[in-house]
RNA sequence: CGGAGUGUGGCGCAGCCUGGUAGCGCACCUCGUUCGGGACGAGGGGGUCGCAGGUUCAAAUCCUGCCACUCCGACCA
């Protein structure tokens, strides 16, 4: 993409309105605006991350066997009024009314929706297990929306949702989703702990919050330290007892939010060089249920004895556009946003220093589709003004590489390599520029 | 919803107390000079001063009401 081509509004100043980082920056980076109170456009550059998150959540969805589809934002209050939801909501639900008088509802999350679908369309115990998600928008009319995308109203939330005939069948399907939410996070280079959790109005008695340490988190947490040492989770696809190994070895440590947290309890698990008392960004969030909206809105199969049988569910959580503040509240310095390479809007940032010079333009241009050949995205500095003068731009939206081009350097035969994380800077030919670069993204093309 | 605060060009702000029909920095446009890293000069465009009502010869400024947004608290991906 050219600079020169692209729309991206960045500005100097910090709007006074965005108090914590990550809003500040995205709003600086051109990456969205605010529409209304806790509801965001996103711009291009934005919606690219946006994007990547997205996928990279879609795909651990479908290597742990999930199966997407789409549901629709509005829903219709009768389904709700069948859970006994409706009323049960309360005010953080939107509801609307059609031209027909209709009661209607922007849906604040989908498991109404889904049961009936599959109640609709499953009869047997043989078309168990199936997990089915969605990543949509949703709306939860919270009382204070803060924290720019982070705690919006309006936001994007990957929810799957998965179908059982017995409590220890559901039991795997949750140990499916807790390893794939494992790998999401770890694809994006975040180390998100997780925690038991309360349940909330989801309702259930298993479930997990997966938290990103972070200084403005929103929980307060406290863990043991090894936790965050885990490291990567192991490849899917697993069997039942390298899930189930997999899950103990993420959680036998303690590990709470202070809802759940006791102080006698964390001292008796962890020793004290060990503890870890932190603030906490909530990322996903993940329940099993049971039957208690099967039973109530009549989800049942026939078993293999012929008698019906309420499906066991689950419900699955990962706050997408909420991923895309989380991210940069843990990657980004005082020059702005350090994306990840897996979820960078690009992944190189090219910078011609004197654009007009047939040599400089030649150089850039040779780069623009090396990349292009390799799989790498690069946004191209073409404009012609001053050469650096938007330099800072680069810094700002976070590009993990920029190729820096100069008449002197050319000269010699040299790029500029800056990596944007560290500051380190190289200079190398094109073809070792190539190199690096292909290399040095290797993991992300590997992973997609 | 309780508490606190803010609304003046795209962003950041001054002006308000002591009414006299709007100003600064950045950004933007034109020309010129610059040109390996947040340039300089000259010229220029852009504002219902959140909205409504009131006081006054005259309101960004004083009074009343409303709205929006932000922060702290309780609640959530």
């Amino acid at each position: 993409m050219r600079m020169s081509q692209f729309f991206l509004p960045v500005m100097r100043d910090t709007p006074k309105e965005a108090e914590i980082v990550s809003h500040q920056l995205m709003l600086r980076a051109g990456m969205v605006r605010q529409s209304s109170a806790g509801i965001y456009s996103w711009l291009p550059l934005g919606f690219r991350v946006l994007k990547k998150i997205e996928q990279i959540v879609r795909e651990e969805q479908d290597r742990a066997g999930a199966l997407e589809v789409l549901m629709p934002t509005i829903q219709p209050a009768d389904l709700w009024r069948e859970s006994g939801r409706y009323d049960a909501y309360g005010p953080e639900m939107l509801r609307i009314r059609d031209r027909h008088d209709r009661d209607m509802l922007y849906g604040p999350t989908n498991e109404e929706q889904i049961t009936q679908i599959f109640r609709d369309g499953v009869k047997s115990y043989r078309e168990l297990p199936r997990n089915l998600y969605h990543i949509q928008w949703k709306f939860r009319d919270e009382v204070r929306p803060r924290f720019g995308v982070m705690r919006g109203r309006e936001f994007l939330m990957k929810d799957a949702y998965s179908f059982d005939l017995t409590p220890e069948a559901g039991r795997i399907s949750y140990n499916k989703m807790f390893v794939a939410y494992l790998r999401t996070f770890a694809r994006m280079e975040l180390t998100a702990v997780p925690m038991v959790a309360e349940t909330g109005p989801i309702g259930g008695n298993l479930s997990h919050e997966f938290l990103v340490l972070a200084k403005t988190g929103e929980s307060q947490v406290y863990c043991h330290a090894d936790l965050l040492d885990e490291g990567l989770p192991p490849e899917s696809p697993l069997n039942e007892a390298e899930l189930a190994a997999t899950v103990e070895r993420w959680t036998h440590r303690y590990a709470a939010t202070d809802d759940k947290y006791e102080e006698a309890a964390f001292h008796a698990a962890v020793p004290e060089d060990k503890r870890i008392s932190a603030r906490g960004i909530e990322v996903g969030h993940i329940f099993f249920f049971g039957t208690k909206y099967s039973e109530p809105l009549g989800c049942e199969v026939q078993g293999p004895d012929g008698a019906m049988i309420p499906i066991q569910s689950g419900s699955y959580g990962i706050g997408v556009s909420r991923l895309a503040g989380g991210l940069i509240e843990a990657n980004h310095d005082d020059d702005g946003i350090i994306w990840p390479a897996s979820v960078a809007p690009f992944h190189v940032g090219i910078v011609n220093l004197k654009s007009g010079d047939a040599a400089c333009d030649a150089a850039c241009e040779a780069l623009v589709d090396a990349c292009r050949s390799a799989g790498i995205e690069t946004l191209y500095d073409d404009r012609d003004e001053r050469a650096g003068a938007k330099f800072t731009t680069m810094d700002l939206i976070g590009l993990p590489y920029q190729v820096i081009v100069g008449p002197k350097g050319l000269k010699a035969g040299e790029l500029e390599v800056k990596t944007r994380r560290d500051g380190a800077r190289q200079s190398l030919s094109h073809d070792a520029t190539m190199a690096f670069l292909t290399d040095a993204l290797r993991a992300v093309a590997r992973a997609a």
